[in-house]
Order: structure tokens, then sequence, then C-alpha cells
DNA sequence: CTGAAAGCGCTTACAG
DNA sequence: CTGAAAGCGCTTACAG
């Protein structure tokens, strides 16, 4: 099988201490031995095994960076993976891409087995045993996209897209507005539904509904048409560009002149001219990965949580 | 810090090797024995130390399905890891995804370190020492939309595809044609291309010319741009969609009646009306998630590969 | 500068 | 059924 440092001893003359110390770059051996150990070492391949310097360390190498994220295949997560990538070329540093997906401890679990210099957290917000155990580790992270008191994060301002997202539609002279979102209670959907009811609040004769369906462009499609059919409705702010899709399919098919606004600028946006809130994943990843990479080269321990908030923009395309 | 079998070997008052054994669900011990010693374990909220544990095995836990390709951000690679998700879904095994990027090397070092059942090799090869590795860790592996002699693989047939491509610009009544590629010299444009090249071959005064670009919208818009102020292309074939968007405005651009098909069918290509080559990435996925687990369960050592192709179709979308 | 020994947390024959 | 011991591959005081 594969040579160990016994081997590299036996055949050098030298004990598997001295061995070792050469291995690590120890200054106290003399350059004959140091010589002598490499030239054996290198004749046999000798590949060490990190799974007992491990042990017996009890530190983890830190050459890798990790991301979770809960849903691998949604768009926006995806571009910011991509930014990611481009942060980390060059950085020394590789990326290794943990989904949660239905078994999140089983992930952890790997996470827990594996090395990492740090992790970025994509939306998803961390338990307090999972960070407990990434302290253990000596491994810092970061939230992608989700803030938390006390913790570092990149996130953009969602309490500010809302906001824009209904000064679209009062541009656009809408009084019946509607919310359409996603089931799921995120912080990004409540800061949104806030920023957007704040920026309604002050207006005179605005009324403001709210209708919540799974994620998926058919869900809202059907919500939309029943809407629009029943008559009083004159703007829809949707929660992302996925349902705001279906929207604009239902504006199209009933030849309504209904006003609609999404939220995220994915590239279909662009081509069916949907009004958007947008938000840069590439930017947003580009500056986690730099983020990351400096608290983990930071000898010191956590010093005081970087936050940093990005603002969205709007995309007016006259939807 | 955290508990050890030695712990709980103090505390119940048993040596560790029973607690050992206990932990491991061996039959030789007592059934109270047994009940002791877990509870302790509870108590001490004991959880396993996999390093050890693999450290004397040899082997490692197999509850993990890899999946290493060359870019995860491309657009295809994701449909079939989202195709992956579904597939292994209730199955037991969760998935990693390893994005090799600049290093290489790096990332087959965490591999090596890391507990896979089985890997999923998208797009590209492994080298012979990379295949060893994963033997010695008791995992296979299955090529997805790549396959080699001898190996395990579920692909897509380009070669049927480049000659579906070749047959819609002939019944659109094209003779010169060109074809823009991706500069990477990959297994599947070779096979594009043949299929292409002997889809034509047969006729009568077909012209074919090629021409190669980075892999880039703007790359391919120009290069089709010149080509047709040039004046003589009748019908060009994109490698795949990314380019052939830059030829579909390069022909909206020059107000050209050019003829343009591309390859892949991503979204926007239904958006814009492209013709194109289709494949189902969800489907490559889903059924590579079943190969592999099947693999992975077999007792037995790897039987015969099994390779499985899949046939792309032809959208016509007139353009 | 170097060797011998103890130990990281676990498993597994070997006795009993 | 259970304990004591050896060992997985490596590191690190401790002597010398």
């Amino acid at each position: 099988m594969a040579a160990t440092i016994k081997d590299i001893a036996r055949i050098s003359g030298f004990g598997v201490g001295t061995v070792s110390r050469v291995l690590n770059g120890s200054p106290r051996v003399s350059p004959e031995t140091r010589a002598r150990v490499l030239e054996v070492a290198r004749e046999l391949r000798y590949r060490p095994n990190k799974l007992a310097k491990m042990l017996v360390t009890g530190r983890f190498p830190d050459t890798t960076i990790g991301i979770i994220l809960p849903l691998i295949t949604h768009r926006f997560s995806l571009e910011i993976i991509g930014g990611i990538y481009s942060g980390l070329s060059r950085s020394g540093y590789n990326l290794l891409v943990f989904n949660l997906g239905k078994d999140r401890e089983q992930v952890f679990e790997h996470i827990r087995y594996s090395h990492f210099a740090g992790l970025l957290a994509l939306l998803d917000p961390l338990k307090s045993e999972e960070k407990q155990m990434l302290e253990e580790h000596h491994s810092r992270f970061i939230y992608l996209d989700y803030h938390e008191q006390g913790e570092s994060s990149i996130h953009y301002d969602h309490f500010r897209g809302g906001g824009l997202a209904a000064s679209y539609l009062l541009h656009k002279n809408c009084r019946n507005i509607l919310f359409i979102g996603d089931r799921a209670d995120t912080q990004q959907r409540r800061e949104r539904l806030e920023g957007f009811k704040d920026a309604l609040s002050g207006r005179e004769g605005i009324s403001l509904r709210e209708v919540y369906v799974e994620h998926d462009e058919e869900a809202a499609y059907a919500a939309a048409l029943r809407e629009i059919h029943a008559g009083r409705v004159e703007g829809i702010f949707f929660y992302c560009d996925d349902l705001a899709l279906g929207g604009l399919r239902a504006k199209r098919d009933s030849g309504s002149s209904i006003r609609i606004v999404g939220y995220d600028d994915i590239q279909a946006a662009g081509y069916l001219g949907l009004s958007t809130v947008r938000q840069d994943g590439d930017r947003l990843g580009r500056l986690g990965a730099r983020q990351i990479v400096e608290l983990v080269r930071a000898e010191a321990a956590p010093h005081e949580p970087v936050s940093l908030t990005l603002q969205p923009e709007l995309i007016d395309r006259n939807s």
C-alpha cells in the first residue's frame, strides 16, 4: 500500500520523530538528514495521511472555503457562486459547495470531518451548535444575503428594494395593489414586504392585499389571472422574477393593462421586458469571497463583526 | 471537550472495547451492558470521531455522492445538478459538488480525505491516478455527458445532435454553411462537428467552413456579423446556445435572413425563438443519480460497465 | 540534532 | 460476554 512515515524511517535509518520533523519543516534537523529523508520520501512517493495528522493535532488544514446554501439550483444563488469563484481565483483558496437540501444534519456531519478555513452561509441562518462546531475547527463564517445581529454578513438591503418596487407602482398610478409572494417565510420576504408597505403607508387611497403561493411560475400565473379577472387590482409586486414571469403571462393572456414589477433581474426579465428590482449576485459573491479570505487570513480571533449592505436598483422596463 | 469512548468506558465501568462493540451494534454484548453504555453515551452527548474510525478501519463511510465538474456556473451543468438532486431525494444519499476550476489537484486532495460512496464525473475525463485513488477508497464513478471505452457513462449522442443541426439547415435550403464553435477542443465539440459533417457530406454543392471563438456571446456576435457582411454564408450552426444568442443578435442587427441553429435549448432560446438541438439536463441528472446509487449499493465489484446513450431532439423555431 | 515513548480516538483479534 | 493490548499514521515534549 501507500508508504508511511515508518517506511521512510526504516529505509533512511532515522527515527519516525526525525522524519516527521523533516516533513514538517522543523529547523532542528541537520541538512544532511533532511536531504536523505526527503530523498527517500520522494522515492517512496510518500503522501502524508491527513487523517492521522488531523487526529493528533486536532486542527484542520486551511486551504478550502465552503459555501452552504439551501438550494443550489436557484438562479440567484448560482450567480453568487459564480461571483465567489471569480473573487477566489488566484487567492490560493478553493471552494466547496454544500447544498443543504433535505438532510441538513448529514451535510453538517460532512463539514465536521472536512477541512475548512472558512464558510460562507448563503441565505441560511446557522444554528448555534453549528456555529460552535465551526469554531472548534477554527473556521470562521460570514453570512451572504442574510444578516443577523452580531455576525458578519454581506447582504442586500431588501427593505430598500421593497420601497423601490412600491415607488414604481405609485409612479405608474396604481392604487389597488397586490403583493404575490412565496409561501416560505424568510428574512428577505419579510424585509421586502416591510419596505414595500412602508413606502406605501404615507399615501392616500392606497389598498394593499397579500397573496401567497408556491415558488412556482404556474402558481403565480394562476393567482394573478384570478385577481385580474376579479377586476380590482391595478399593480402587482411579485416577490421574485420567477413568480413575476407567471404574472407577465397572465397579463398578456388576459389582455389586461395591469402593472407588474418583480425582483432580482434574472436573465429572462431582460428578454421579456419585466420591470424589476435588480441585485447583482456576481458582485455579492465577489465581495463575499474577498471578505472571507481576509477573515481567514487574519491571525487574531474574531474582532468586530463586519457587516456590508449593498443597495438594489430599480430597472424600469415599463411592464 | 467532546466526550470520547474512553469517557464512556470510565463512567459506565466497562472497557473501551466493550463500549466500542455496543456503539457498533455488535451482538456479542449483554442487553444490560448495552443499555447502560448507551445511556452514558447519551448523557455525555457522545459523537463518534469519524477521523479515528477511518484511520483504523481504512474505509470511508458511504452516504455521500460527489459530483465533479469543470465549471459549475455553466447553465447546462446546473440543470444536470438539479436533476441529480431530484433523483437522489429519498435515496438516503446526499450530494457534494466539486468545481474543478483552476486547481484540480487541490480538489482531488480534498476528495481523497473525504468520504464518498460514489462519484459522478460531469464532462470531465478522470486521470488514471485519480481513478486509482477512488478505487482505494472503494468508491465507484460514472461519467455524465462524457464517455470513454470501458467506463460507465450516461451521455447524449452528440454525433446525432450534429446531424440534426445539419438536416435543419439543409431543410431551410442553406448551402453556404458555417460552424461557429468554442475554442476548447472537447469530446462534445468533436462529436457534434463530426455528426454535422457526416450529414452534410452526401449532398451536392454544399460548402462548410469552421470558425472558433471564445466561449462568449460577444465573440460569437462579432464573428457572425463579420461573416454576414462578407456576404456568403446562408446558415450557421453554433456549438451551443450561449454562442447562438450572439448570432441571433448579429442577424437582427444586420437585417440578414440567414438561418441559425444552436444547441442545448437553454431558457433564452425559447424566449427568443432560437431553433436548437435540445438535450434534457434534468433527465440526464436523474438517470445519473439512479445509476450511481445502484452501482454503489451493489455489493459486488464493478461488473460490466454500463453505458446509456440519450437522444437529443430538434426544436424548430424557424430561426 | 536525534531517538524512544506517549498519545490522538477508535477497532479488533486474543484470551478468558 | 468482557477486558487488556496492539495498532491505524502521525506529532511532540522529554531526554540525551
